[in-house]
DNA sequence: AGGTGGCGGTTCGAATTTGAACTGTCGGTA
DNA sequence: TACCGACAGTTCAAATTCGAACCGCCACCT
């Protein structure tokens, strides 16, 4: 391994940009949900997820990959929304190990009573802020980022 | 207010890959850091402001405000990095409320010995993967979509 | 001087997050 | 059939994070 390459000027700019806007991002978005629905960041990303799934429901493990947290911080959400009333529990029939998480009509409701909030909020202090441009190489850039770092893991591993 | 302005798929592709992709980047910068340098990605993040700031110091609110956490979360960090010996605090002798965070000399060395593997993963991951063109087009949009939030809040209020 | 509002940090308790066991189950193999 | 390693989720204790209440102190105003 030779010397170490250190960041440019405009290379450390992006990488600061990045976690300190979404850290900021992240920040408003939680108190923004909470204030208005009752619900955290990552609560209202699970349901999104759910309502965004075929027939309402995802495995535990994939909903973990989805929003990159372990998988017991995900058993303690969705317990959580269980007890809520949002989410439900059903297990498999061919496999008694695995785990779905049902979108009830009441997490529905109140994801559809939260989202236009939100989605005001992702306007205001990001999407409407970029150009064209800029959000499609966001986007692509990203993305491709996020697929190699699945890759390189297959979403396992680190979620363990 | 006029009905709901949903998003696009290129900009929920957008937004989906922001916080995707960061939250697997820190989760991996977490792993790295605490593997070869016992330290978490927040506290490198700490003391690499130090080492850049004058006087390798800064006034705790300032921290606060750049690695955008909450206070009492940054009290709680400089308290750990105190005990390890990386940070000191020191009282400010023409206003006594305020405090400063200094690098000592061997807070200094433990990031200059964490910081080659923490930078290479972040060109791995990122950096190395971005294009010129995005790479600038993510720093450009988020610095300014990081602008404009401070400067709604003025970075204080929801930091306290 | 005396009073008052606000600032800078800390403290406190509650909520969340994490990683390391642990439980029960599946799939392939002898 | 009986076994063995791997897998899906959960449980548990410890670490971190958050928000609200708090403390002493500064700046300003009278």
């Amino acid at each position: 391994m030779g010397r170490t390459r250190w960041l440019s000027a405009e290379e450390k700019r992006a990488w600061t940009a990045l976690r300190t806007t979404y850290a900021r991002l992240n920040q408003r978005m939680d108190q923004s949900l909470k204030r208005d629905a009752g619900l955290s960041h990552l609560q209202y990303e699970i349901l999104s997820r759910l309502a965004a799934a075929p027939e309402r429901e995802l495995r535990m493990a994939e909903l973990a990959c989805a929003v990159a947290g372990s998988k017991s911080g995900l058993t303690y959400q969705i317990g959580q929304l269980e007890q809520a009333g949002l989410v439900a529990r059903r297990t498999c029939p061919g496999d008694v190990r695995a785990v779905y998480a049902v979108l009830t009509e009441e997490g529905s409701s109140r994801l559809l009573r939260a989202a236009p909030g939100h989605v005001a909020l992702v306007r205001e202090l990001l999407v409407d802020v970029l150009s064209a441009e800029q959000l499609r190489a966001l986007a692509d850039g990203l993305d491709e980022a996020n697929r190699r770092m699945q890759a390189s893991e297959d979403c396992g591993g680190s979620l363990g």
